[in-house]
DNA sequence: ATGCCTGCAAAGCTTTTGCAGATGC
DNA sequence: GCATCTGCAAAAGCTTTGCAGGCAT
């Protein structure tokens, strides 16, 4: 017995995703969406997953990038950051909350959670009279990857 | 027996300041850090310090303002954040470092430190292999003070 | 068929930079 | 007096918007 695990044609689950949140199903909705999740790096900028349209010889303007991830964020299908640096990263919405850490050098992010923080945060709130709708934690350090200060060396 | 508790001509604090940090004392960079260090709202956008400054009649351009502020933040005068809005707020090193709290309706920032919050961070950062250099955390909510949707309604 | 999308180009916003004149030391 | 600093204006970078044509439904 055979069973097809992921019989998925182009589109398909983007396209349930993107009828769900009330948008046509077009090509650049569905390649951005694409793109944002196979993406290595879960934490793209508009021009990041441009540069990756035109690898893919899909001729789509920044503006449309730009357009579709802010209907992708009113959606909720995304979030998007704005760490340190000025330029704003989008990130798919799957998965619960959590925080972000990220390597000074190399541009790495990782993610993660702690129960005692986002309890610590509300305790907070509480004292200061805030009901809380939201937050933004971001550590910045320096990683210990082998391949660190990578980025450093390519754009000095 | 009287005692002269701040004897400081205009400048005089401000000038030591600069000085230290390497800075000639100059018309702008004294006026810019007392608009930092008398301000009712700790955190303040170049564009409101220099609408500050035109109402001190100080004919000072923006540009000289992101000149200074941003050799402040080099001398470590002042930090600079970014807040989920896009524009950049600047804020008088003075105290030790805290997290910030901020209400979406009326503006309102307020600053915390939480030791459990610093210490989880720690831990999260030395469970990742991170060094930790820096870290921003921003809790965005509703406050509950009398005078607060102030500015929702006048910038709607 | 029609109303929502897209591409292009142009504008908008914050922030930075070049240059000639001004100012502190 | 000389280097540093400032004001103005222009440029730069990211993001948004207007418009005419294109595409999904």
């Amino acid at each position: 017995m055979v069973v097809i695990l992921s019989q998925r044609a182009s589109g398909d689950v983007e396209g349930n995703d993107l009828r769900k949140a009330g948008l046509k199903v077009t090509t650049p909705r569905v390649k951005i969406l694409e793109i944002l999740e196979t993406a290595v790096d879960r934490h793209m900028s508009a021009e990041d997953i441009q540069r990756r349209l035109v690898d893919l010889r899909e001729d789509i303007g920044l503006a449309t990038v730009y357009r579709v991830l802010t209907q992708f964020e009113a959606a909720g299908l995304v979030t998007r950051h704005h760490f340190e640096d000025g330029m704003a990263v989008f990130e798919l919405n799957a998965g619960p909350h959590h925080d972000h850490i990220l390597c000074i050098d190399c541009g790495n992010v990782e993610e993660f959670v702690d129960p005692q923080i986002e309890e610590r945060q509300r305790a907070v709130a509480d004292k200061l009279g805030f009901e809380i709708k939201d937050h933004a934690l971001v550590i910045y350090g320096h990683c210990r990857r082998p391949n660190c200060a990578h980025r450093k060396s390519t754009s000095p």
